[in-house]
DNA sequence: CTTGACTTTACCATTATGGTAAGGTTGAGA
DNA sequence: TCTCAACCTTACCATAATGGTAAAGTCAAG
C-alpha cells in the first residue's frame, strides 16, 4: 500500500503521515527500490490510532506516550487512564478561562451602542485599565 | 523612554515590543542616534491599548482592526461592536467542541478500571473506531 | 578607562498542518 | 518502445505569538 492509499484508509494526510515518520510518531516505513514508502496493516493500524486519538484532542507528544503503553502489555491501565485525566483537565481548564473572557466580553459589549457613532464602550473599556 | 521602561509600564515584554514594531502593530518608533529606540507617551498607550486588548483574547490581527477603528474618529461603534461579538462567538465555539470532546472523553475514561492490569477501555475505545 | 547593564539584530524553537517546487517513478495506452 | 499523466520523493516556506540565544554595539557610573 502506498501512501496516498495509506491516506485513504486512515483518514490522515501523505504529508502528515511522511511528518509522523519524521518525529518518530511512527517507526520508518519500508520503503521500494525507488524509495515508495510501502505501510503494512500494522503501519495502518498504527497510523488509525493516531487518527482516533486526534480526534480526541490528544497532542502529538500525548498520543506518542499512549502508543507506547498500547505496545506495552505489562502496562498498567492505571497510566492510561492518569494520561487521558490530565488531557481533560486541561481542557476543562482551557474551558474555564475561555468561559471567563466571554463573561467579562459580553459585559463590555452589552455596553456598546453598536451605531453610526463613535462613542464606544468597548473601546473606553479597553483604553479604562 | 527605552525599551526596558516601555516593558515595564505596559506589560507588554521588549521582545514583543520589538515584534509587534516589526509587523507594524504599532508605527516605527523614534530612534537614538546610536540606534536605541525611544518611546513617548503616545507610543506608551498604543502599547497599553494593544496589552489590554491581548488580555481580552483578541488576536494581533484583530487587535490591528481595533486600533485603526480607536485612532479613527469617524468610526461606527457598530463596527467595533461587531468585531467584539464575532471574538466571543469564536470563543464559543471553540468552548463547545471542547465540551464535547471533555464530555466524550470522560464517557470513555470511567469504562477504564484504572488499576495496575493492562485491560484498558481508553485503548479499546481508540483503537475500536 | 573599565565594567556592568543596557541595547541592537539575527537567528532558533515551539505545535500541527498546509502549500509549493523540483525532480524521480510507474504504468497504461499509442 | 515511447510518452504522458499520475504518482512519489525531499526540501523548502508559511501559519500565531512568544521565548530564548548569541554577537556586537552603547551608556553611565566609578
Amino acid at each position: 500500500m502506498n501512501i496516498s492509499q495509506a491516506a485513504k484508509q486512515t483518514g490522515i494526510s501523505a504529508k502528515m503521515i511522511r511528518y509522523y515518520e519524521e518525529i518518530n510518531l511512527i517507526p520508518n516505513v519500508l520503503r521500494t527500490d525507488a524509495g515508495y514508502r510501502v505501510f503494512n496493516a500494522h503501519d495502518i493500524e498504527r497510523l488509525r490510532f493516531i487518527h482516533q486519538s486526534r480526534n480526541l484532542g490528544f497532542s502529538l507528544e500525548q498520543i506518542k506516550l499512549l502508543l507506547q503503553l498500547q505496545n506495552n502489555s505489562e502496562r498498567n491501565s492505571a497510566d492510561v487512564k492518569a494520561l487521558a485525566q490530565h488531557h481533560v483537565d486541561e481542557l476543562e481548564s482551557k474551558i474555564a478561562q475561555m468561559q471567563q473572557l466571554v463573561m467579562h466580553l459580553q459585559s463590555i459589549i452589552k455596553k456598546c451602542q453598536g451605531n453610526d457613532q463613535p462613542e464606544c464602550a468597548i473601546l473606553d473599556a479597553i483604553k479604562a485599565k
